[in-house]
DNA sequence: CGATCTATTGACGTTGCTCAAGAGTAGTGG
DNA sequence: CCACTACTCTTGAGCAACGTCAATAGATCG
């Protein structure tokens, strides 16, 4: 398999094209999402975590479930060994979520983006067994987890299952890729793919986005070294698949990027 | 942290002492359970996954939940992808949990034993995500997944996401070992020790146990080469932390082989 | 008793980690 | 607004752990 093998990438090295730095990204900065009690505009619709449970639920019910919430980059949401008792769904921001082994040093399991659950970890035992971190300022609805369980009995039994499941299935995927024979250039470009289609999913571009995490997350994410992220980073814009102007990246050739993942591992 | 440091053990290096090798392994040959319908003198009754379950529903339920079951060595109780219709426990014998990648090779998730339950994967999708197949011929608690969903519902609520839950920390657990940081003599003295507090747990010998998966699944395990596994069980035995006579294990130094180990990651 | 699977051992090459030093960027307070 | 500090990122040099390939020995099974 030649998706393997290292600083090839099968094109001509083109030097840091200038003409490519100059060209501005045209991402807009984000905008404020104003918080509204109703979900119908919220731009997190076709990817929110409580989807089904809130088509299968009277909308009376949606303003005592939820509240919006702001909260400031940097901060934790909950670290790992915190009882239970609220729930969120991301509405604008990103988190990053995590722990601690003994000796200090972070496994990040997974970054959230908006649509996305956090805390459902602590579902099964009351207690979560991550830390979540926001990477920027963000907003959030906030549901307190004993309305929330019981209006899942009642109208989405299956749903409270289904988000433990999730996060089997999500973790078993990033086993998957961080196993050894996947070389650091195959798991940066699928780490950049996931987020690509993770964006996709949520409207926005698949190609242009903000990469809100640094790279020392990255590494940890993909159980690597940050300066072999760095170094990988490097090489791609040096062979213009990619560029980055942090915060924000573009994908230049997404053909190129997917030919160093499997396809089986595509999302 | 000198528990990375290769081929060091901190022990002079003894050559494989024939003293040793001559002594025979205590072991007896597993001795053939007798499916008896009651779970009252089952071996396995410490560590039941349906402990719970069975301890808050009527006896008279018993019987009608679970069947015992032969099956062979080698054969397989689910490939992934199949839909749930029957769950098991684990009386006697053992199991791999396994999936396939696209290329073909397979990535081993877990070891199943005695009271251990097998399926429970597909407890919220109602599809296996992995593979099961006997690592010996084995003897198992069979329940039909309607009857025992319905029980579970009405006599132990949270056992089904507690089920799901333990599979997301046993993977959590493993993705933690196979990092790049651990050695190769780290991660395979940690998988030494989780089966020896296993065997413990199950009332069975903590130093003398049956390895019954071939090193080959060891790795796939561990996720690397299996030549590094042998190597690193010839290292161990040179200097007699540890003593191999097919298929049997005895770990002589305890001590030795969990200083090789983070306190932090044993079981 | 041959065929097949499993384990052992050696030689070699490579990927990516470590250590280290420097440049760029952001946040803070005077 | 600038200077100071603290991160974050970049880049290089050296090294070692482990994977790969290969050949052999041992075990298991029909």
């Amino acid at each position: 398999m030649e998706t393997t093998t290292q600083t090839d990438y099968s094109k001509p090295k083109a030097e840091l094209n200038a003409a490519n730095i100059a060209k501005p990204l045209t991402i807009e900065p984000p905008q404020p999402h104003i918080a509204r009690q109703s979900c119908d505009d919220c731009v997190t619709k076709p990817v929110c975590a409580a989807g089904v449970l809130k088509r299968n639920m009277p909308a009376s019910y949606h303003s005592r479930l939820f509240r919006t919430q702001r909260f400031a980059k940097g901060k934790h949401l909950f670290y790992a060994g915190d009882s239970l008792s609220t729930l969120y769904i991301i509405k604008s921001g990103s988190f990053k979520t995590y722990f601690c082994t003994e000796e200090g040093d972070e496994q990040v399991m997974g970054f959230a983006l908006p649509g996305d659950i956090l805390g459902a970890d602590a579902l099964a035992d009351q207690r979560h067994n991550l830390s979540y971190m926001a990477l920027e300022t963000s907003t959030l609805c906030v549901a307190p987890v004993n309305t929330l369980k019981t209006l899942a009995n009642r109208f989405a039994p299956n749903w409270l299952l289904q988000q433990v499941h999730g996060e089997v299935l999500r973790e078993r995927q990033l086993m998957l890729m961080t196993a050894r024979k996947y070389s650091a250039d195959t798991r940066v470009a699928y780490f950049l793919l996931e987020l690509s289609a993770r964006h996709r999913a949520r409207g926005l571009s698949e190609v242009e986005f903000k990469l809100t995490m640094p790279q020392r997350d990255i590494a940890h994410y993909l159980d690597m070294a940050l300066e072999t992220v760095s170094r990988v980073f490097t090489r791609l814009q040096e062979h213009s698949i990619l560029m980055i102007k942090r915060p924000y990246v573009r994908i230049n050739k997404v053909a190129e990027l997917k030919a160093m993942v499997d396809e089986s591992l595509l999302p």
